[in-house]
DNA sequence: GCGACAG
DNA sequence: ATCTTGTCGC
């Protein structure tokens, strides 16, 4: 698929965050409430700075994998809490360009708005590539919220300064929830929706697990 | 000032 | 993220 250019590199952590600040206004947080093939997107460092990127294309419907890639970099930014996706971007951007199939979902191991300004990894996806984009963290990263209850499906709100940005969710019956936060053109609600239909059996989406294994023990 | 801080 | 064994449970 075709992905937007990605503008100039950041040298340091305040050019990095004129990006996010910049690219904010962007993010459109209503769109599409269904989708008929989603993608997992995850990246895997080894060595000191070797990243490789991974893209699994599934059908929404059955859950079966259409298209995976990968490619291959090194990560050119310091992780810093908040610029995160300056480590992972130019990897995941270029795998995605090597994607045939374009999917209508990418949902991204990390956070949207969920964000100290507003702008995770997700958003940045979703507003370079122009499509709907959600993030799921594994731990807990920005705002409030109380456990939600231990059955599957059930959820509590993330709020920051007063804001609902984001949801804990139960994936899985007393297993530690996942972090939900749109990234682009998708609703809170769809994202919820979302996160749970693709996670029928484990705690983390099909579309992330594919991920993650392809970017860990590459084809 | 100090610690904590998505991956 | 990564460095790492065994163990419990479905």
């Amino acid at each position: 698929m075709r992905v937007n250019q990605l503008h100039p590199w950041p040298a340091t952590v305040e050019e990095a965050q004129a990006i996010q600040d910049r690219l904010r206004p962007q993010v459109e947080l209503t769109g599409p409430a269904s989708f008929g093939l989603v993608a997992g997107l995850d990246v895997h460092y080894h060595g000191d700075d070797r990243v490789r990127a991974a893209v699994v294309v599934l059908d929404a419907a059955t859950l079966e994998v259409v298209e995976q890639v990968t490619a291959e970099g090194r990560a050119r930014f310091p992780y810093v809490p908040g610029l995160f996706a300056f480590r992972e971007l130019p990897a995941l951007v270029e795998a995605l360009e090597r994607l045939k199939t374009t999917p209508e979902l990418l949902v991204c191991d990390g956070y949207g708005v969920a964000h100290p300004r507003g702008f995770g990894l997700a958003c940045h996806l979703g507003v370079l590539t122009g499509l709907p984009a959600m993030g799921v963290g594994k731990t807990p990263f920005v705002g409030e919220h109380a456990p939600p209850e231990a059955g599957r499906g059930s959820w509590t709100p993330i709020t920051l300064g007063g804001e609902t940005v984001g949801r804990a969710v139960r994936t899985r019956e007393g297993v530690k929830p996942v972090y939900v936060s749109p990234g682009h053109r998708v609703s809170l609600e769809t994202a919820t929706e979302q996160v749970l239909r693709l996670s029928p059996r484990y705690r983390l989406p099909e579309p992330v697990r594919h991920a993650d294994h392809l970017a860990r023990h590459p084809a």
